[in-house]
DNA sequence: TACCCGGAAGTGGA
DNA sequence: ATCCACTTCCGGGT
């Protein structure tokens, strides 16, 4: 079943399909059916509804492709599929048909209610629907789980703010910034539940639209694994246990589960694949935390102003597959220290391909991604941890990330002109070092490339105006405290 | 062989 | 048109 995804997407540049965001009603969800790498339904699928599933909501800002997606569905059908009567079946089986572009399905097959049809497996759709049904079953799945979400949060609505802050200020940070560790609880204007928020919400999505600080600040089942982007800034408290995460594996961190084959893994990653909110940044959406823990989340209107990068920044895509509160993605990408923001990177094909799958580019592979990784380096993002292989590290807290801006990873200067963030008093340096399990090294075996000496200042003091022809920094703010210096 | 590195050019969205 | 964040390709090193 490895279907080659080169293959499917165009092998070249210029041939690679490009996802159609659009009028095309967005679609499924979560992020299964982004993922579903080797995927047994038409890929075309991506590239046409590359950001999940929208799900149930109220609220349709019209911004969001997500939202229209719902506002696509017949207007009479019920968010749950599970209460649709058979007339209800034959509109969606009609609906999906023209929406999904898939083959004509035979009605016949599907004399039943949404209850009965939530029942087939995917192999008794793809019987009954040959060549469409696992598309038919990725929907239903997310309707329902959407439908579920729903259920469970509506009588815990978000709100709320409370005045505790999960993060500890940084001594240099300013009170609680809207937009904490991009946890921001992002709220319509009109206190609206998103869809975002609400597939953010589900089981299978979750990150939200705020970078992964804030992910992981949502994280209400893992108290205890609040390190990286945690529990450096948070007081550790607030987790509810009660939250109903449902799959309850993986919870250790790297070195869980075993990663499954590469197209194994990813297929049944589809239903898992963190949700990824609207891409406009504008887009006001609410953070799923609130609904998982709304006691103890603030609320705070997302400042618009914030870049909310929502997943499409691999740096955002990385921290919210290592920070996803039911740790799904431990086979593909896990923490080796999260306090000091070292991950290993434990399937690296797989990986590649959900980030391919996120980006869209599904001739994505290790080598690309790793490359994208390695501009990270000159921006202090990132940094190898030396003689371990794909381990990486973190050097600075999603805070940090989501608040700088203009950071041009484009190498434009010579890399002797600027100085490093490390160590600066500003608090901006780098997270410390992993000792331990990071004998990294300001890379040693670089010739002039040591940690140090590279060029990109971060410096949060204002605006880094590295211009003389370089990587120009510009952090326009910067609430939380670095992660520590990369070094000893 | 696989990983890692970084230059160079190209791409596509904002 | 410009900028950004990659993506793609590649030659070279470990």
């Amino acid at each position: 079943m490895s279907v080659n995804l080169r293959w499917i997407a165009g092998e070249r540049k210029g041939v690679t399909m490009k996802m159609v965001p659009g009028p095309l009603p967005s679609i499924p969800t979560s992020t299964m059916d982004r993922l579903g790498l080797p995927l047994p339904f038409n890929t075309d699928l991506l590239w046409r509804y590359p950001l999940g599933f929208p799900s149930v909501s109220h609220h349709n800002p019209p911004s969001s492709p997500l939202l229209d997606y719902k506002s696509q569905l017949p207007a009479s059908l019920p968010s749950d599929p599970r209460v649709w009567n058979r007339d209800d079946v034959a509109s969606f089986l009609q609906w999906a048909e023209r929406e999904f572009d898939i083959q004509p399905i035979d009605h016949d097959m599907f004399q039943m209610n949404g209850k009965a049809m939530c029942l087939l497996t995917r192999t008794d759709l793809a019987e009954r629907a040959p060549g469409s049904g696992d598309v038919l079953h990725n929907v239903l799945q997310i309707l329902v789980r959407e439908a579920n979400n729903l259920q469970r949060m509506l009588p815990n609505s978000p709100v709320t703010p409370t005045s505790r802050h999960p993060y500890p200020l940084s001594p240099h940070s300013h009170p609680p910034t809207p937009n904490w560790g991009g946890v921001h609880a992002d709220a319509t204007p009109h206190g609206a539940v998103s869809i975002a928020a609400i597939m953010a919400q589900s089981n299978s999505t979750t990150l939200s639209p705020a970078p992964s600080v804030d992910s992981q600040a949502s994280s209400p089942k893992h108290a205890d694994n609040q390190a990286f982007g945690h529990s450096i800034f948070s007081n550790g408290s607030g987790s509810n246990p009660s939250d109903s995460d449902e799959d309850g594996d993986n919870k250790k961190c790297y070195g869980g589960s075993p990663p499954n084959t590469p197209t194994a893994t990813a297929y049944s990653f589809m239903s898992q694949m963190p949700y990824f909110p609207p891409r406009s940044p504008k887009e006001p959406v609410l953070n799923p935390a609130a609904f998982k823990n709304s006691s103890q989340r603030e609320f705070f209107p997302n400042d618009p102003s914030e870049p909310n990068t929502n997943g499409r920044l691999l740096w955002d895509f990385l921290q919210q597959l290592l920070n996803d509160p039911a740790q799904r993605y431990t086979s593909y990408i896990a923490w080796k220290n999260r306090e000091t923001g070292v991950f290993k990177i434990v399937d690296p094909p797989g990986l590649a391909k959900l980030w391919g799958i996120q980006k869209n580019h599904l001739s994505m592979n290790y080598d690309k991604m790793s490359r994208a990784l390695r501009y990270y380096y000159r921006v202090n993002i990132l940094r190898k941890v030396q003689g371990e292989r794909h381990c990486y590290q973190f050097l600075r807290n999603p805070t940090e990330l989501k608040n700088m801006k203009n950071i041009t990873l484009r190498q434009q200067l010579s890399p002797t002109t600027v100085k490093p963030p490390s160590g600066k008093p500003d608090g901006l340096g780098p997270v410390k070092s992993e000792p331990a399990e990071a004998p990294e090294e300001p890379a040693p075996g670089r010739p002039g490339v040591d940690y140090d000496d590279k060029p990109t200042d971060l410096s949060m003091d204002g605006p880094t105006d590295l211009s003389s022809g370089a990587r120009h920094i510009n952090i326009v703010c910067s609430p939380d405290p670095p992660l520590g210096g990369p070094h000893h």
